[in-house]
DNA sequence: CTATTTGAACTGACTGGTCAGTCTAAAAAG
DNA sequence: CTTTTTAGACTGACCAGTCAGTTCAAATAG
């Protein structure tokens, strides 16, 4: 299990990860070569077979690996919270994950809404787990009376989530210069409503 | 150049920038092929290549395009109209561009916070035209007393245009049964603070 | 301790297919 | 007449995926 040999082969799919990340973030997945992606990673073409059964399926699982970091991340946020403070802190979790995986959130927001693509179930799919997370803690805010009881728990709580990955992909893409700290209070102000 | 005597080519390029957009919302921009592009718009290949210089250079137009049209639409609706009302318009444009346009804003969506492809300045221009008339209304508002003087004007008008893009998008991509209004109304109520 | 064996991990040249862009000669439109 | 479109063959670059061969690390034997 971690034995030398699988320790090896762990690093060199981190390696493909990683490389295949930023390059399809920065231009597309179509766009980005096996070979593009071999080079960064420092690993031969062949290896990137030996790792993943195709190009398509090193993004499914590319996908996978990184929603699921995510999601993790806002379980624990919300653990044990009182509904109010956990929907602050579900935003304050996102925008922290998009800037430690600023290239994974730019990929995302860029083939998130791509119909027609092979990996479109897969995407549908991860998104639920995602929003899911969310929902459950606004559907225990409405619960408890914290927020309105006629809210659209499922519109809001997609509308969350995309409003905080296109505000904090904005934010790293055209002002990255300006503090995190203002981000996200412009994010609280225009979400206030909701959470 | 449009003056009548080439009408038959402007209506060609009108049908080749149909044609392009639907195929590159539905899969991106490198994976739609010129030739997909011909057979959709019933052109053939040459055709395509009488009219633009090449498959980059239709893109840059068809963007230049779309963007001339939500900007002409922008201006429109505000003409006239007090700040407070002014903002609940431009969302409304906005809204009711996606609905008519609902390609192009999944293609935008998709490629506007890419770096790194040839079109990224173009694309920063033509972002800087549309933020730029939200802007314009957002300050009338913040001299007017309206809106808080200490808002941050560049980054509320890029938030403003980001949500409306990616919670209508999403609307039309995951949930298209759901009529207009609650959608105008969630988006409403989410930007309700900063319009 | 050193030598040998094993299978997992990796390599990179190669293949078959695809695609942007070119070109032609001729027809259609205005 | 000129401008625009057609049909489609062709080229050269590029690229996903393959495969026969090599390297490596750990296990086992001597």
């Amino acid at each position: 299990m971690t034995d030398g040999r699988s320790r090896r082969r762990v690093d060199t799919r981190q390696r493909l990860y990683e490389a295949a990340v930023e390059l399809i973030a920065e231009q597309g997945f179509s766009a980005t070569t096996v070979d593009d992606i071999a080079l960064r990673a420092k690993v031969a073409k062949g290896t990137v077979y030996y790792n993943f059964k195709s190009k398509n399926d090193l993004f499914e699982e590319l996908l996978r690996h990184g929603i699921g970091l995510l999601t993790d991340a806002f379980r624990e946020a919300v653990k044990g919270l009182p509904p109010r403070e956990a929907v602050g802190a579900l935003v304050r979790t996102q925008l922290e994950y998009i800037r430690r995986y600023r290239a994974f959130a730019q990929l995302l927001l860029s083939e998130m809404w791509r119909t027609n693509r092979e990996w479109h179930q897969t995407l549908i799919l991860l998104r639920e787990q995602a929003i899911g997370v969310i929902a459950e803690t606004v559907q225990a805010g409405v619960d408890s009376g914290d927020l309105p009881a006629d809210l659209d728990v499922r519109v809001a709580s997609a509308a969350l989530f995309g409003v905080g990955l296109v505000v904090a992909v904005d934010w790293l893409v055209f002002q990255p210069e300006r503090p995190i700290e203002d981000v996200e209070e412009s994010l609280l102000a225009i979400v206030r409503r909701v959470g």
